[in-house]
DNA sequence: GTTCCACGGGAAACGGAGGGGG
DNA sequence: CCCCCTCCGTTTCCCGTGGAAC
């Protein structure tokens, strides 16, 4: 496999010119294809010049349709002209819920985030009631005064625990706050997470809502072209490149990151193979790469019960008995969790694992009916290589050894010939 | 139309690991 | 020291559902 080489590290060939204009971190100038909701997000925003009371903003669409850039765009501009009036005094606070799972540490973070720009201490994310922890970000709030402009990024990460979005809004008319006007910018990836905020909630967050459709093929060749300009040297990108990239983004997502990252890989692979140019082919290779990868990386995450059912399955399939119901699988996976000698968990749990790699992409479930006393059921197998998952398996502690017995049952079915040539 | 089954969503609760604060 | 807080993966219930067989 792999060998020393030397002069491994030679300096290739380079396609690109400066590759940061295809990093996620990246953030244009200007911002196109997205006019009508810039249009919207500026009028929302005009009452904080205005000295104005505002309402909270919610903005709402799929991954990669330009949310955060635009309000990253949208700050720096109101920052900046906010500078030119005395009687407007602002202040941002931008928090990520992407790891945040309840309003409680979305105050922690908000805390935080606070106080790190005071060099003040941090709290910690546990020990506090919740009512104690509000406390101290009303402190802080009150604190900075003037209009504090709060962006949730993914909020709705704290799925019903929404107290938050009742607290804040309401914190100056119930006299927690004297001097300052929190205004909520909420980010969310969800259509329906509005519709799921519990009443009370909905009541008091007067909002405007911003929708950013999923964007179609020629809006993400427009938002790929400039950026392809700068990052790649000239001629090195064949016509169709772009293209394709956005025409397999738009397929898939209508993600712009996507695509970006579609195309800075096609150039990484481009490049690895010492290419002049980056060809549709690179692309084709790209897209599949990091389809690989975003399993590779779902099979990595799951936890040890998790790895243990996907275990379970592993060797069903390397019985060749897939589809197999989940019953069948549970057996197998009781007796697989003896052996690691870890607690197993109970059927309805399995089921869940199951649905949870389901949604994943990393096994397929068939649902079978066979009516009056065989009822309703599903069977299950892999949808991805039995290969890759048992290179994830022999990797993941405790599971070495059973990755080999597998592998060995596999090999004596031949069941991994087909999945080499697939991989 | 009725009957039957496993599925899967939901709710409540648990327990042990994070950590307050007096 | 003790009693308080939240978090997470889990257990243990309950219940509505689809659809072939009766």
């Amino acid at each position: 496999m792999w060998q020393t080489i030397m002069g491994m590290f030679q300096r290739d060939r380079q396609v690109f010119a400066d590759a940061e204009p295809l990093d996620d971190s990246y953030e244009p100038e200007d911002i196109r294809e997205r006019d009508e909701e810039l249009e919207k997000y500026q009028r929302a925003l005009q009452p904080i010049i205005d000295n104005r009371p505002t309402s909270n903003i919610f903005l709402y669409g799929k991954t990669g349709t330009g949310k955060t850039v635009a309000t990253k765009y949208m700050l720096s501009h109101l920052e900046n002209d906010t500078a030119e009036y005395d009687d407007v005094h602002l202040s941002t606070v931008w928090v990520s819920c992407e790891n945040l799972s309840s309003s409680y540490q979305v105050a922690v973070a908000l805390v935080n985030e606070l106080r790190n720009s005071q060099d003040k201490d941090r709290i910690s994310a546990t020990g506090y009631s919740q009512q104690r922890v509000f406390d101290i970000l009303y402190e802080e709030l009150d604190a900075l005064g003037g209009t504090v402009v709060i962006v949730l990024d993914e909020i709705d990460n704290i799925g019903n625990s929404d107290d938050i979005l009742y607290g804040l809004p309401r914190a100056r008319s119930n006299g927690y706050v004297d001097d300052v006007r929190p205004v909520i910018v909420g980010i969310s990836n969800d259509f329906q997470f509005r519709d799921n905020l519990s009443p009370k909630v909905k009541d008091t967050l007067a909002e405007k809502e911003i929708l950013f459709p999923p964007y179609d093929a020629n809006q993400l060749r427009s938002i790929l072209n400039p950026r392809a300009e700068k990052a790649f040297h000239d001629d090195v990108l064949s016509d169709d490149a772009v293209p394709l990239c956005a025409a397999f983004a738009a397929q898939d997502t209508g993600s712009a990151r996507q695509a970006i990252r579609l195309l800075r890989e096609a150039g990484e692979l481009a490049q690895a193979a010492d290419s002049d140019t980056v060809t549709e082919e690179h692309v084709r290779e790209a897209q599949d790469e990091l389809e690989k990868n975003q399993l590779y990386e779902g099979m990595q995450e799951l936890t040890t019960q998790g790895h243990a059912v996907l275990c379970a399955l592993a060797y069903h399939q390397a019985l060749d008995e897939v589809p197999v119901r989940s019953r069948d699988l549970y057996e197998r996976y009781v007796k697989i969790c003896s052996h690691l000698d870890a607690d197993s968990v109970s059927e309805r749990r399995v089921r869940d694992h199951l649905s949870d790699m389901n949604m994943l992409g990393l096994i397929n479930l068939f649902e079978r009916n066979e009516g009056l006393s065989a009822g309703r059921y599903h069977e299950y197998e892999l949808d991805v290589p039995l290969k890759s998952v048992l290179e994830v398996l022999l990797d993941t502690t405790r599971f070495e050894e059973l990755a080999n017995i597998i592998q060995s049952t596999a090999d004596d079915n031949n069941l991994l010939q087909s999945d080499i040539s697939d991989y």
